[in-house]
DNA sequence: TGTACATCAGTGAACGCGCGTTCACTGATGTAC
DNA sequence: TGTACATCAGTGAACGCGCGTTCACTGATGTAC
């Protein structure tokens, strides 16, 4: 298949992130190597450098995408709810649920890839993508907080979604064992409890 | 060095171990090289296999010796406080600080490697090493909490533990960025908040 | 206690393998006329 | 619109390297007498 055309390629080019995306979550970043990339978008290893300038500047490119993907799926889950305690809610029942656990590849970018990222040295693209994303998540969370000032809710944002996080990858480590759904059922209900606690003091709107 | 004593290749072994350890839970399993942990131990790479059957037995290993200690080292913490409110509040506190943000290595081995066991195979010995000892380390933060029933102990130390994992790992992954230490901070103040609020509603046993 | 010798802990070269990356090559694409 | 040719996307062999693991070898240890 030597010269495909521009559009083929620029589709390649795609493919190419859109598996990176996918397996980087799976198998992290060392876990998945060039051909095995290339093989998932259907090319051949040798093609790659014309694509990307190295699987470094690949891997920050498929953890952008990766978050633009994720922020996008979780404002459309919340358009789709009255208001925002009810979006928060459903939120953390669907990041918490077994299907999370269980698809790493198409779950949230951030519990995928935060111990990747906190190996990797400092000042590397991949960081910098990681970071970026991972704000934009946070801040979604935030804006879902109750009728706190901002920094209440950026502070309540932060815990929750280290909850969140925490749980998720203790119930993939523990995959196969009790305890793994034992944990997402826990954090599922003490969020909920600490949701509940928090519209029980603050109900509405001042 | 040929032909160690029985007592020089016992304290080599036991050398191998805590190197694995620490570099393990610095660099992830897959990090470190055989060759860079007989090293760290002082020692060639080739008396290797005579210690061990292999790399992922060895890794087994310094799992468990790794919460071994740290289970023995929260115990001693917590024995050091008057009562289990002010245990569980110092250990979250420490869970929570720059510190063990920033050595991995000599910190708690759930989080420095829960992402190495999500993604190893079923039924491998690092697994049930991970298993073990992260439930022990639950275990342990059950037996802090307030005079609730088991199951009900057992939810919150659950909930709690993912938080403070999540935390962690979040702060190491976002580290030189503000928001790092603001996760820690913000995770300190959650969970400190929700323990006196227990306090506050079941303040003695009944 | 002293001697002779088998044992075996540690050494370092070597193994096959997969990695990220490079490069000469192919031939359809896309452009200049 | 047709033709001639330069471009360049993708191929697959090859590169140096580090990995986990093996193995012949060394010589002090530890044991049998």
């Amino acid at each position: 298949m030597p010269r495909a055309s521009k559009l083929q390629a620029q589709s390649h080019r795609r493919a190419i992130t859109d598996a990176s995306a996918r397996l980087m979550r799976e198998r992290g970043i060392d876990g998945v190597s060039v051909v095995d990339l290339m093989g998932a978008a259907g090319l051949t290893h040798g093609g790659f450098y014309g694509h990307f300038a190295s699987k470094e500047q690949l891997a920050a490119e498929a953890c952008t995408h990766a978050f633009t993907e994720s922020v996008e799926r979780w404002k459309t889950r919340i358009a789709a709810h009255p208001d925002r305690s009810a979006a928060l809610l459903a939120l953390t029942e669907l990041y918490l649920s077994t299907r999370t656990r269980d698809n790493p590849g198409t779950s949230c970018p951030t519990a995928a890839l935060v111990c990747d990222v906190a190996r990797e040295p400092m000042d590397t693209p991949v960081r910098a993508a990681f970071l970026s994303g991972t704000q934009q998540l946070v801040d979604v969370l935030a804006s879902l907080q109750h009728g706190d000032d901002a920094e209440c809710a950026r502070r309540k944002a932060l815990a929750q979604f280290s909850t969140l996080v925490g749980a998720v990858l203790l119930a993939r480590a523990t995959a196969g064992a009790a305890v793994s759904d034992e944990i997402l059922r826990a954090a599922r209900e003490e969020l909920a409890r600490n949701l509940a606690g928090d519209g029980a003091s603050k109900p509405a709107r001042p």
